[in-house]
RNA sequence: GGGGCUUUAGCCAAGUGGUAAGGCGUGGGACUGCAACUCCCUGAGCACCGGUUCAAAUCCGGUAGGCCCCUCCA
């Protein structure tokens, strides 16, 4: 599979540390609210990225984190705690939003049919792991004391911007309001690794440390998490663009100082979902969540689908109009897949002529538009019959993720909708078309849609 | 100021040097009590300028626009 490395801005062959076996390390959610499409639209091209490697017959083992600890919303301790703003916005302990905000993050994940990672790791079970690196750290002489902060000095590195090819000397600090240089820093890009003294005096959640009662700092987690999980060579590293700097930055910067040689081989980055002209984000207030789409009438399979349309590596306009564009193919594509009929013999020679046009997609960088248009092509094909089609569309469904071939189960209609449909009926079979329109009309308006067809009357929930 | 990405039809978008996939929408037609569904038909020469080449949307240089990052973010 060939794929773009961060790391080194080029499109490369992915070749795995053990031979057949993938390990690959997601950035998780804080959560101190829900999450948001532009949010999911990364975590649905992570999750074609490791049905890719399945697909292709790779044994992977995924490991995410949760935030729920530590995150700042700056890291020169001067930002407030995004768990500490969340539970005081809703009057509630910081572990109560955890536990509500990571169960409906992970609703999210199941309604858009993403594969859980193998192992789900909240930020606050690993103190003891964030100590021991800490002091490592520490004694190797790359973190030092300052201020009650331990603090990670980047000068001791040879290459801290190799993810992101930034010159020191250019970089400028504060360009964000709101960002103040923190005094007991040796150097402006050093992070902390360890608080015992914030401003914030109120954060909830402490732990003892050699160093003082406090918390671990966010860019921690991410590293020590992965090794106790991956061990010491990681395959890919996934997450936003955004993250690329400092979060990544700062994650290499600690492992490979603490491993003493090279950590992550390769960096998966997901550009963003765009909403007007600017990136959607929690903190601009302007931000949709899938239960906000559902309440509009889309299902969230059709924003899966509207994701496949684009490249994860090219920012993404949303639009209601497009998101209306997507779930009517998606809608349209299931149809027919549907129709499809199962009986007789699967033409091997096409099988494997559109396998490998579909593995083509995926080797060019997650084509995933690429593999739709594979997918429409088998379906046109009139050289295949439906049983070659339908197992295609099989075998393609595994990395897609679209749930093409299962029927969604018939709701049980109430009584009040069977009986207007029953007046409606009645009243088309007097000629009195006026009130059978009105009748469709209304059950439209309760989410019944009505389709007269050949052989009775057809209902479709929107 | 520095680093990076990007510019293809009304919209979303693919594109592997050999001459523009696909989806949605629009318009027309068949079907329909009318619709919906379905089916058929329907459109661009690739931001601009220059270069390399027999051949450029694809490679190189420049110009212009958009977006992201530079200590909150996926």
């Amino acid at each position: 599979m060939r794929i773009y490395n961060t790391l080194s801005r080029k499109i490369e062959e992915f070749v795995p540390y053990e031979k057949g076996k993938v390990s690959i390390y997601t950035c998780g959610p804080t959560v101190y609210h829900y999450a948001h499409i532009g949010n999911l639209r990364s975590y649905i091209m992570e999750d074609i990225l490791i049905r890719s490697l399945l697909y292709l017959g790779y044994q992977v083992k995924r490991v995410m984190n949760i935030t729920d600890v530590g995150h700042l919303s700056s890291d020169s301790d001067t930002g407030e705690d995004k768990m500490v703003k969340g539970a005081k916005r809703e009057h509630r302990s910081v572990l109560e939003i955890a536990k509500q905000y990571t169960e409906a993050f992970f609703e999210d994940f199941q309604k858009l049919n993403m594969k859980m990672p193998d192992v789900v790791a909240p930020a606050t079970h690993y103190i003891d792991d964030y100590i021991r690196v800490i002091q490592k750290l520490l004694d190797k002489g790359y973190a030092y004391q300052s201020n009650g902060n331990i603090y990670f000095d980047i000068t001791k590195l040879d290459d801290y911007y190799a993810l992101t090819n930034h010159k020191e000397d250019e970089m400028v600090v504060g360009v964000r309001e709101g960002v103040e240089e923190d005094a007991g820093k040796r150097n402006q890009g050093d992070f902390v690794l360890w608080f015992t003294k914030s401003k914030f005096d109120d954060q909830e959640l402490k732990w003892d440390s050699p160093w003082g009662v406090g918390y671990p700092g966010w860019h921690l987690e991410c590293s020590c998490i992965s090794m106790k999980y991956l061990g010491e060579h990681l395959d890919i590293h996934c997450g936003g663009v955004d993250n690329i700097f400092p979060h990544h930055t700062n994650e290499i910067a600690q492992s490979e100082a603490y491993l003493g040689h090279k950590w992550c081989s390769y960096w998966f980055h997901v550009e963003h979902l765009m909403i007007g002209k600017a990136k959607m984000s929690k903190s601009s207030g302007a931000f949709l969540s899938l239960s906000l789409l559902k309440e509009k009438g889309y299902l969230p399979l059709s924003y899966r689908y509207f994701c496949l349309g684009s490249h994860y590596r090219k920012q993404l306009e949303f639009s209601w109009e497009s998101l209306d564009g997507a779930q009517k193919a998606y809608k349209k594509l299931k149809s027919k897949v549907l129709a499809l009929n199962s009986d007789g013999d699967v033409q091997e020679d096409e099988v494997h002529k559109y396998q490998s046009m579909f593995v083509d997609a995926i080797d060019r960088d997650l084509n995933t538009s690429m593999m739709l248009t594979v997918l429409y092509d088998v379906l046109k094909d009139e050289k295949l019959n439906d049983a070659t089609k339908l197992y295609l569309v099989k075998d393609f469904d595994q990395v897609l993720g679209l749930h093409l071939t299962i029927k969604e189960q018939e709701e049980v209609l109430d009584d009040v909708i069977m009986q207007k449909i029953e007046m409606r009926n009645r009243a088309k079979k007097e000629k009195n078309y006026a009130l059978a329109d009105q009748i469709r009309e209304e059950l439209l308006k309760m989410g019944v849609r009505l389709i007269d067809e050949r052989d009775g009357t057809k209902i479709e929930r929107i």
